[in-house]
DNA sequence: ATATATTAACTACAATGTAGAACAAATTGA
DNA sequence: TCAATTTGTTCTACATTGTAGTTAATATAT
């Protein structure tokens, strides 16, 4: 019998592509850049529910963290709240990228991302 | 009033990890090489419950194509259900890889990230 | 025949994904 | 001032995926 261990749950898709847009975007992550940052590179629409749910939901887990930055002088300059990766998000993206890697590699166009990410 | 369908859904994780393996086994998928493929691969335990499911829904979304083979001469040997990925099934695969990618790739900043983890 | 190994299907529920409306806070301009 | 406008977040409701565990089928071994 096949025996493995059984740790910590897996992201999903969409969660992979929320960790990744707020390590791309550093600290100008909040809800508007992450959704555009996540439409503008994967050409996919982002619908506002899922993203704040899913943050709301990695930072259950305590993946993320947040909190609310002052307003800003722009016209509706609402106060942002801002959203950062944190070290147990940045484990976990990194076992789901190199499992995907793992299975991807060769079979479809999958940039040396992966090898990237399992040095770090 | 019941939501509308959309254009094609986006694969979630597991069912790109099945689709991957398909591609990967070619004609030897079935159901216990997949998940054998999947978890020597990822190191991640999959039940089968989870296996054949998705692989069913996936055929239902007409991604993959089943049938059942011959039984062969091994104890046990009971007939097999041979799953082979359609052409559908690849352009989403590539579709999905292609976005996560795109995500991931430069993700590398991550010196910076730690520091700013201190002021949350 | 009956025990056991191997493979497949089914059941029930948990976790994630998604859309869109509602709500909130700030700015602009008559 | 205050209604309209812009930017941003939260809430509501449900669909889709992910998972474990149970049950069934079919072969071999004894």
């Amino acid at each position: 019998m096949r025996k493995q261990k059984s740790g910590p749950k897996n992201l999903g898709e969409f969660e992979i592509l929320v960790l990744a847009a707020l390590v791309r975007l550093g600290a100008d992550a909040y809800g508007v850049t992450i959704r555009r940052e996540i439409e503008d590179r994967t050409g996919r629409a982002v619908s506002v529910g899922a993203l704040y749910s899913t943050l709301a939901r990695l930072e259950e887990k305590g993946y993320v963290g947040s909190r609310i930055g002052a307003a800003t002088a722009e016209r509706g300059g609402r106060a942002k709240r801002h959203y950062v990766i944190k070290a147990e998000g940045q484990a976990q993206l990194q076992r789901s990228a190199t499992a995907l890697g793992a299975m991807l590699k060769g079979v479809s166009p999958w940039p040396e991302i992966l090898n990237r990410l399992a040095t770090l």
